[in-house]
DNA sequence: TCTGGCACTCGCACGCGCAGAGTGCCAGGC
DNA sequence: GCCTGGCACTCTGCGCGTGCGAGTGCCAGA
């Protein structure tokens, strides 16, 4: 176990070291930070916690920086959430308020999430595994063709088009837009497939193939839609990555464009709160030198997707993590309103 | 104006520094074209170049590089467009073929673009100016709120909430709808606010103030619509960029956030063809040591939204041409078909 | 008009040495 | 037992000078 003041130097040392960007020294450390005890104690616990690999150095006396497993203590233990100022909250509140759609509340929390970290900002559209079925609307394009329009509480809409295996009526298809409706709608996405199971009974002989391929086409466009989508934004930030950082950036920018990837890491976040994930600890080997910052958001109790940034392991932890938790917020109170 | 063989000298150094990255100098020129004479003959072509501004040095005693007016005449006068292999074409047939919907298309076309020239890809939305209204869908969610649905020709949906100032029924609501399409349906976005300009008269007092916001509502969501949406991709193609990238990437990287930038980079190309803007031909500054290479495509004769690469200065011209008009050929078919 | 030759100019890589920062360790003090 | 000041040591980074080589411009001759 360390002694308070090791965790103390550690905490120093990550400070020092996001803020300047360069290995921190001992003398530096009690010059800036009053430990009250002077350099050479300083050595010996620096040296105590490279022992214990919270910290390493680059190469042979030059100073200290922090390793993934540092890091992690200092999130952990050392360090709380910085809250936001109330300016930048009303700040926060009034650019999302703006939004015109959907699209835009997204759109505009990438953007705020860049600028607010200096990042790269990962949002998730809200998923619909736990949304509700508002409308389905059916238009008949030619008498074998037909339009599924899928619209959800969170007033997303998805459209498909389905090609009948035999024409349909009119009056055929406003009755199975009725009966569809009077099953489906206000329910949730998960229980739509056995409610509408013994729909095709409820027809003539002759239309249960159309009604049954419409279905199909339904469930599947449910399920695909669960196959999120995102957004990114802020990848100009990764420019302030170091000074080596054709190498480390090279990767990352090649992850940004995976969205498995990126939802995998949203989706890897299970704690209610902010979670952060340091360095090695993210499964994707391109993001290796990267810490993601994420946490779920919804317009109820429940969180219907995650957003977060991803930055240098070498971030203002606090700060991010306050910006992150702050924006998921509001982007929920925004969706709960419209 | 310039002899056959000073041109030829031009083109050599072209090719030649586009494929080693490196000034070219005249000695390493006459080694790997055959242009029939000596260095020193060259070195005068060289000088001849240099004073009309086609090339320039780096520093003293160092080979030459084009400048942006040495590639200007290369696109121009020096080399064709570099047609696909039959192999690659269809490798792009068969990729775009197996997208299921238009996001899918636009996602596939990015990737492809980008995997073809290795370098960003920028795909625009197919626009809707030229598109026709496939259907308007109207849905009552509460007694004074109402769902407006906008579904065009090209696929692509759109739904916007609207808050009506005073309770609307189903029966006019139904009546709207029907009147609303069958004026609108199959029509032009541009022809569709003469043509519901006189709609509210026909209906009761009471109700005519709803109508009237759900039709300018309608015609925000086309105007709307217009402001295109894009696609970028292949961003990871950006850290070939050169040694000095770091000052060069992060303007583009900006840039290529910038929605709004890219829009009017891809609006300026006019042409029918293959449109080519070098370095400082691009408006926005922090393009000016990028190419964009675009053209339009469209499902009809009529292009309906562009698309385009944009990289170094330095790039394989006609390769690149070539890769973007197939790809925006093939991607025209696609829409046609489907 | 082209060619070979020649002198010239620089940029760049290399080697060297120095200063500075930082460390580890040790002996002494509280 | 823990902290402190001192000291020797080890690196890295930087500035400097040098030599090399690539490339040029110019000129006289074919």
């Amino acid at each position: 176990m360390l002694s308070e003041r090791r965790l103390q130097v550690l905490r120093a040392i990550v400070q020092d070291y996001v803020g300047t960007e360069e290995p921190v020294g001992s003398k530096a450390l009690t010059e800036r930070h009053n430990l009250g005890v002077s350099p050479a104690t300083v050595r010996n616990d620096m040296a105590a916690l490279e022992d214990e690999g919270y910290i390493a150095q680059p190469h042979t006396s030059a100073g200290r920086i922090p390793t993934d497993k540092g890091y992690r203590l200092f999130v952990d233990k050392l360090a709380g959430v910085k809250p936001m100022s109330p300016p930048e909250r009303r700040a926060i509140q009034n650019f999302l308020e703006g939004a015109v759609d959907l699209d835009d509340v997204v759109a505009r929390t990438v953007r705020l999430l860049a600028q607010l970290t200096r990042q790269v900002a990962v949002v998730q559209y809200p998923s619909l595994t736990r949304s509700t079925v508002r409308h389905v609307e059916l238009l008949s394009l030619a008498p074998a063709r037909v339009m599924l329009v899928l619209i959800t509480d969170t007033g997303r809409v998805e459209q498909r088009l389905v090609d009948c295996p035999a024409p349909f009526g009119e009056a055929s298809l406003a009755d199975l837009r009725a009966r569809l409706n009077s099953r489906v709608a206000g329910r949730r996405f998960t229980d739509v497939p056995q409610l509408v199971e013994d729909l095709p009974e409820a027809f003539e002989v002759e239309d249960r193939g159309t009604v049954s391929t419409v279905l199909s086409t339904l469930l599947e466009t449910l399920v695909e839609e669960n196959e999120e989508r995102l957004m990114i934004g802020g990848t100009a930030n990764l420019t302030r990555f170091g000074h080596d950082f054709p190498l480390t950036i090279r990767p990352v920018l090649e992850a940004l464009e995976e969205q498995v990837v990126l939802l995998k890491l949203l989706g890897e976040a299970k704690d209610p709160g902010v979670t952060v994930r340091i360095g090695h600890e993210n499964a994707h080997e391109g993001l290796n030198s990267t810490s993601v910052v994420s946490v779920g958001y919804g317009s109820g109790g429940e969180a219907v997707a995650k957003l977060g940034v991803v930055g240098p392991t070498r971030m203002d932890y606090p700060g991010t993590m306050g910006a992150v938790r702050a924006v998921a917020r509001y982007v929920g109170q925004i969706l709960a309103e419209s």
